[in-house]
DNA sequence: ATTAAATATACGAATTACGTATAAAAATAT
DNA sequence: ATATTTTTATACGTAATTCGTATATTTAAT
């Protein structure tokens, strides 16, 4: 069991970092702060990081790598436009997609520029890829064509933020209802339909 | 023109450190950085307030007097839902509604009480008038009932952050198009809609 | 020209953050 | 049970931030 990537502290240690990077982007969030909310002693961070900037980059390139990867295969999956939408949004759940600017902008300040190449490409990439798809059910009559798909991806990534608001939560009997409920909304409206109705 | 509160640079410090203190919370965001956004000096700063915690008093108490107004007037006007939905999310661009839970975490800390149980009876009181509308017009079938009005204000706090997104922006006309976009989307769904088609 | 307002710069003091060293404690393996 | 590894607690020195102020200069308004 010597591989370090699969061990408690390191993976809790990464979850955190990618939390509050995501968030508060890099310099705003101390090492110290990683620690405790991880809920790991100062000591074992520097065992596997030899320093704040590490693992910062080691969140990231995880992160991209694993959603590059979750968004292609989704994508590539010969699904109806709704069943892709409900399956985008679940793997944004899980947290690993779409890179915060909060994060981007003061991280690749001190970063080297390979990586911000890399990343520049593989987003925009599999972002294309996803419009494209959009468009394709717009021609097939899925959805309206008065409507940018670029729109609708932002939005979805917004929504996702709300699926952890625990006073929403609370309304539904599982995660997956309230999830339900966003698609649905996504599709038909807030307007009374008759292929939906109770 | 001794009004301190009609200040310009007065005022580039109130909208700066409510858009920082809104995202980041009260202890990660320095005065110096307050300063630099709003491009005022320090010395200024120090002329218009005693000390940090003084601004995000003043913010805070200016962003909530004015919220509980603005959602108040727009509640108590005779408009249709869809009408109120769309000035509700455009007060909220103005940005004055919502209190960022980032913010209240750490700020409250060191605030006194007093001003704490003051904002969450008025804001919960805003929040309850809004969904029993709500409830209203799903009654009067202008919304549908397997929908919780909890969720849809939610909803539409979230998207207004879209509303500040620039490659959207870039999309539509004006900021209104987008706007109206989204108002669109919500009572309509992106599902091809007789009413509504091109 | 006079006055008021805003800035640039630098400063000391306090706090925070970084990364390391040491020794104790906890977990795991033998 | 003992040995070994892993994690922690604590403290430390250093560097960087941040706070709030002091002083002198510039800009803008009257």
């Amino acid at each position: 069991m010597e591989n370090i990537s699969h061990n408690k502290k390191y993976k809790a240690l990464m979850e955190t970092g990618r939390r509050l990077f995501w968030k508060h982007g890099f310099r705003r969030v101390s090492v110290e702060e990683v620690c405790e909310e991880a809920k790991v002693s100062k000591m074992t961070f520097y065992k596997y990081f030899p320093n704040k900037f590490e693992l910062a980059k080691a969140v990231f390139m995880e992160v991209v790598g694993k959603g590059v990867t979750d968004f292609k295969s989704i994508m590539a999956a010969d699904l109806p436009v709704g069943e892709k939408m409900h399956r985008l949004i679940l793997t944004k759940v899980e947290g690993t997609n779409e890179v915060s600017r909060e994060f981007l902008a003061d991280f690749y300040l001190g970063a080297e520029p390979e990586l911000k190449e890399f990343v520049e490409k593989t987003t925009t990439e599999v972002w294309n890829e996803l419009i494209k798809d959009y468009r394709k059910a717009q021609e097939e009559g899925m959805l309206r064509n008065d409507f940018k798909p670029e729109l609708l991806l932002k939005i979805a990534t917004k929504l996702v933020e709300l699926l952890k608001d625990e006073s929403l939560l609370a309304m539904y009997d599982t995660p997956q209802d309230l999830l339900l409920e966003f698609t649905n909304l996504l599709v038909y409206g807030v307007a009374p339909h008759s292929s939906h109705e109770k």
